[in-house]
This record gives structure tokens, sequence and C-alpha cells, in this order.
DNA sequence: ATGCTGTCTTAATGCTGTCTTAATGCGAAT
DNA sequence: ATTCGCATTAAGACAGCATTAAGACAGCAT
């Protein structure tokens, strides 16, 4: 089949398209609130500006939804219903630094330095103008993370430097084209479970982007040969048949 | 100039004598603003919490006390009598990346837009809450400052003095377009790292300057071949496909 | 205003590298 | 034995890239 075989030209697939033009690593924003009609008002602003867009109806919701899906910011309503969003806040800061902006109907000065005390990068009261909102968050996300030099990812002879979106193998670089890097960084953050193969089809080919099962058999064969070109043990990456594959840590 | 020669009683030897006084190692805040009530305000307000304070009442004063006295945040008023308040954060962020919060008695959203996208890090309306100013300000200044440790960028036979916006191949000064100039220094921060065409189309053609894909290519030719021309080996500007480019350390 | 200079945009070309497609062989499960 | 899913390979299609040249444009000095 044909990547393009889609029978509508919606938003969804010029989204596709565009997150492929990116490698599909265009920067994702996780929006925590659980008024359904504020996520789909920014769902919308976000991603008409590029932004990759997940969702959370709540604060503990939220925090996994951090932890699984690593966004690279994070809009937070404070007022939720299962716990208090400042805490939402520090919670999250215990572990994790990525940029927090905070929504609020407040606009006390109180709540706006405990949020920001706790940890937030920013704080927008309600009712907010989504342009305001938009800068607001470009300015925070701009402001990259300094603590993460050097490769995230080792192990063994393989080592994985997302920032810089560089392998590794026994120190000698390895060039990988968009989709091989896909697979492999999917594969590595998933390290010693199972992936399943729709989840990586996904990864790689977006929602729509099942029955290209044949593709990913193709461009797992590269990526092994390149690996074991460089003294990389190919069985490394495990086929669990019917299922998935696996890269064994 | 020696330090203790000065002729005139300004406002920079009594900061030199307030530095002495604190021990010089609090961290140092630089206020921009006209009016010298604010400036007032802000001194006791900051200085209750332990910020060293630097004060300046205008643009051009303000950028060289930048330069000279490398604060750690600046408090920047958009309503100068001298320059244009974004320019002034424009001109900052060519060389530098300290952290900016503006001031602004205007409250509209294209106003915060415009300066939150020019670079600063927040945007406070007048008349503020000192407390919220001064919890904003601990939160643009705890995300430290990733990039910068000091203007100047040298990897091999290319250095690139970003305060004086000048770049050498081999010690030969090089003659770069703005956005030559653009590209190189983006690559540059980012050294070693995959750069995304949509980062650098943003950081030449505004947060609106996508499909512009076709004219970066057109300018990363000129670039390589000015460089490759001085001596700098054309390949260390890699090209991952579908992706961006990489500045080869 | 006018012309000059250097920069940016636009467009056309050929090319490289990536992706897709399809064909073949293997092995395990039915 | 047959079928199903997977691995591998090779070849062609295609997107994306590099490069060049020419025209538009802005900035600047005259």
């Amino acid at each position: 089949m044909s990547r393009w075989a889609p029978v509508v030209w919606d938003g969804r697939v010029k989204l596709i398209v565009e997150e492929l033009a990116m490698g599909s690593s265009a920067p994702a924003v996780l929006v925590i609130d659980d008024e359904m009609q504020i996520r789909r008002l920014l769902r919308a602003a976000l991603q008409a500006r590029g932004w990759r867009v997940m969702e959370a109806d709540g604060g503990q919701l939220g925090i996994s939804e951090v932890a699984l899906g690593r966004p690279d910011a994070v809009i937070l309503d404070l007022g939720l219903p299962d716990m208090d969003g400042v805490d939402v806040v520090r919670r999250l800061r215990e572990w994790n630094r990525v940029p927090i902006l905070v929504l609020s109907v407040r606009d006390s000065a109180e709540e706006k330095v405990r949020a920001l005390d706790a940890g937030a990068d920013d704080y927008v009261s309600k009712p907010f103008n989504t342009e305001e909102l938009l800068a607001r968050l470009r300015a925070i996300q701009r402001r990259g993370d300094p603590g993460s030099d050097g490769p995230e990812f080792v192990s063994g002879v393989l080592q994985i430097d997302f920032a810089a979106r560089e392998v590794r193998v026994g120190g000698r670089r390895l060039g990988l084209t968009r989709i091989e890097y896909a697979v492999l960084k999917t594969l590595a953050r998933n390290a010693g479970k199972v992936v399943t193969q729709r989840q990586l089809l996904r990864e790689v080919w977006g929602p729509q982007g099942d029955d290209c099962s044949n593709h990913l058999r193709v461009h797992l064969a590269h990526l092994r040969t390149k690996l074991s070109a460089a003294g990389f043990d190919r069985n490394r990456i495990q086929t669990e048949t019917g299922v998935g594959y696996r890269l064994i840590e």
C-alpha cells in the first residue's frame, strides 16, 4: 500500500505529513485540564502552530502522562478536581524539569507566588488570550533544559543521545535515516520491554500508519544491518512473532 | 581605566561599592527603567530579598551595562525614552541569554507576543504586584543559563564572537550576511546537536516563517561556500535529511 | 529623488539518498 | 505439507537537497 492512499486530506493527515517532515520529533505539549472545552481550544491552537498535543483530564493522569509521554512542555490548569494544582507542580518537580505553564481562574498574587515558587515557569489567568499564551509557551520552552548533556541512553556498546539525535556504537557515530532512528529510539525508550508493531508503526507513520508492516520489516532489516556492521549484536533486537520487537538491555 | 580612578561619582561607581559591600556573590539583577520611582521601589524590594541591584535609565546604557556588569537577570521597562524596548530585547538576545523580565504599562496581547517572541522570558504589566514580580523573577532565573559561558564560540578553526557579531576562520574575518550569520549562530549554539529546520526557520524568519525551507537551503549553500573558501571543512555542517542540520564540534 | 551596492528571494536544474515496492527464501506453527 | 509471518535483498520511484543564476528589493550615499 502507498502512504498516499488516505481518502481524506484532513487536518490529521496534514499533521502527519508535518510530523514526518520534522522527523516525527515535533515538540510535544501536554495539556492537563479537566474542562474539555479548554482542552479542545488549546489543542486546535497548538496543533496549528506545529505542536504535538497530549491531553490529561486530571492531576494523577497528568503526572503519569509526563512520565510516559515525555512532553517538551506542560500546560497545567490549577483547578483540577482530583488534586491541588500546585501539588501537581511540586510532584512533577521532584523528578522532572519540563517547562510548566500554569493556568488558573484565580488571579491573586499569593496564588501566583505559590505556583511559581513550587516550580512553575509561568502563570496565566483565565480567561486568557490565546496568542499571548502561545507566546509565553514559546518563551518558557525556548529556554531548553540545561541539565541534559551527553548520551541519555547507554546499553553496552550502544549509546544514544536523544538531544543530539546521535547514535553511537562502540563510540563510532552511526548514520541512521529518519525512520531507522525513530524505530531505534522507540525501542531504546522501552528497552527490555516488547514494543508492539502498532506502536512502532504509529511512532513512524502516525495514527493512520497501520498496514505499513512490511515497510517496518524492511527498515528493521536495514537498522539491524547497520548496527551489526558497527559491532552491535544483531540478536539484541529480538522478534516477538505476532507481537512486536524488543531491544535486549 | 582603573576602577578606583573615577572622576565622577555616578551610578556605576556606586554599584561597585555595593558589590563590595555584599561580598559580590549575591545574584545581580539589572533594572532598566527611566522612572526613578520604579527603580527605587524595585531596588528596595530586590535588595530585601538578597539581590544585588544594578540600574540603568535608558536602553543604550542598559545594553552596555549588561555587557559590563553581566547581571544574572534583567528587568526591563519597555517604555524607554531613548529606544524601543522590544529592540533592546532583540539587541541583547543577539549575543546574550540573560533572563529578561519585561515591564510595561501596555497590557495588549500583541505587545506581549512581540516582546516574548523577541526573546523576553516574562512580561508583567504595570501596575504590578511586587510579590508576583519577585516570584516571576525567581522563576525565570531559576531555570539557569544553559548555553552561554561567555559570548565566545570556538571549535577548530572556527570562532564566533557573538557580542561583536564576528566570525573568524583560522583567524581571518569572514563577512556573513544577516541570515547566514543567524543560521551559523544557531548551529553553533547547538553544536553537535541536530537543529531542526523549523528551529532554523523560526530563528531567521520569525514564528510564522515556515514554508521558507527553500530559502534556508540557498543560504546554507552560501554559508557553506563562504566557510569552505576560508578553510573550514564544508562537511562539518551535516545534513540530516528530513530533519535538519548539525554543526560537528 | 537617483543610482549604486549588496542582500534576499525566486525559480530551475541535476543529483543524492531515502523510501517504497516487490520478489524470494526461511522457519515455525497448524 | 501447507500456510503464515518474518528476514532479506535489490531495484525503481520519489522526495528532499545542493547549487546556480537571475531578478527583486532594500539600504545607503550621492
